[in-house]
DNA sequence: TCAAAAGTGTTCAGGGTACACCCATGG
DNA sequence: CCATGGGTGTACCCTGAACACTTTTGA
């Protein structure tokens, strides 16, 4: 460790994470009232400060793993946020993740112990600080990755219908999409494999289920929507 | 300042750039060699240690404004970096951004006085730290923005012929583009006006001058290469 | 007169988008 | 038997890509 460094300011550095799952269907988001001063009470983005032991990936992934169990998740930077007073408490840089999680595989009672709780994305709560913009950040690049990579996949179960699919983008999207031409869609992806069985429970006829084969994906790199 | 935050590691914070300059033709990056350890002598992106009264942003426009004598440059950020042993003087977490300068119009002078010195792209040295992962995070971010946003432009004169503009999006997406098809997106691209004056010095024949129009680029909004 | 860069339209293929009806089944 | 969601193909348009010759003028 040199001395040139001496004399610099130093900061806390934070991690905040967008936590997308689907809950019934539903987009939503973690998020958890904050449990000090300043800002305590109001809703705020999972988050937590940087050990000096750890990088910033490993520091997200560790509030996250502790808020829901899962070690294995999908995770993005979104970047770096750093205004002098985005946190009235002190200088604190934080640096916003977006990650998906697979709702039926995490931990419920993690996220209670937290104070965390999914919230609908079309019912957001006023965010504390400068979430709003990480928030919006992230949706956004969560959106542009969405058409070309398998990582919605990620949200659903292991297996799932068509129909779940197709759903899951247009919320994502926020916008309608053709049946056919998605379906067209999704036969191309041969990353998305019929199981074989069918969905019993959402309708009379019932649906075709399929599963995600990352192998095939890593091979073929077939995805287009 | 509440008291909780106490207890947790601060780190020093930093900003590199990736400057961009169109030198004599030839993309080129603003290096500098480091003039302290860990690392002195290799060749480095310029960068700073955040001071407590700037904002991430405003401590990589003082950056480069320090540099160049610059202080309105297109500059986007590029993300975190903040592996633990990425420098190994301390701890410190980077904020790479990219930026884009008009070489004509920036200060000589103030590059020597920092030994700066631009480098062709295509002759990149060696670079200290994780700074090569920075160089590629910002090309690419670079590539995937040239296309659809007139951010090219500020890297050219004034007023400039319609081949150095190919020549520059040849260069930048690293692929030859077909002459035809480029002249005829450029004059869809409505904010790309001609100067009426003519280019004498790179062809004997001479060719017709042009100059971007932000004005008309934010109403219509039209750019797609 | 020749070398060197400027300037100019058309054709074709492929991908994206729009669109409507029958099927299977549980209640 | 009917309501509900599942499943299927085609036609058109438009965008992107390929392609070659004439013009001007300084040396």
């Amino acid at each position: 460790m040199t001395d040139y460094y001496k004399g610099y300011g130093q900061f806390y550095v934070s991690v905040d994470c967008v936590v997308f799952g689907l809950n019934e269907g539903r987009l939503s988001v973690l998020l958890t009232r904050r449990a000090f001063d300043p800002g305590q009470g109001r809703w705020s983005l999972i988050g937590g400060f940087v050990r000096p032991t750890e990088s910033l990936d490993t520091a997200a992934h560790r509030v996250l793993s502790e808020l829901t169990g899962l070690d294995d998740i999908y995770m993005q930077q979104v970047g770096a946020f750093g205004e002098i007073e985005r946190d009235p408490g002190a200088r604190v840089v934080s640096v916003a993740y977006y990650a998906l999680v697979n709702f039926d595989a995490h931990d419920r009672r993690k996220v209670e112990e937290h104070n965390g709780a999914w919230v609908d994305l079309s019912e957001l709560p006023e965010l504390v600080f400068d979430h709003p913009q990480m928030m919006a950040e992230a949706m956004a690049r969560l959106r542009t990755r969405f058409l070309t990579e398998p990582i919605g996949l990620t949200l659903l179960p292991a297996s799932f219908t068509l129909s779940q699919l197709q759903a899951l983008f247009e919320t994502v999207l926020g916008r309608p999409m053709d049946k056919r031409n998605f379906r067209k869609r999704a036969m191309e992806a041969t990353c998305i494999e019929p199981t074989g069985e069918k969905d019993r429970l959402s309708s009379k006829r019932g649906a075709a289920l399929y599963r995600f084969n990352p192998e095939v994906y890593e091979r073929d790199r077939k995805f287009k929507f």
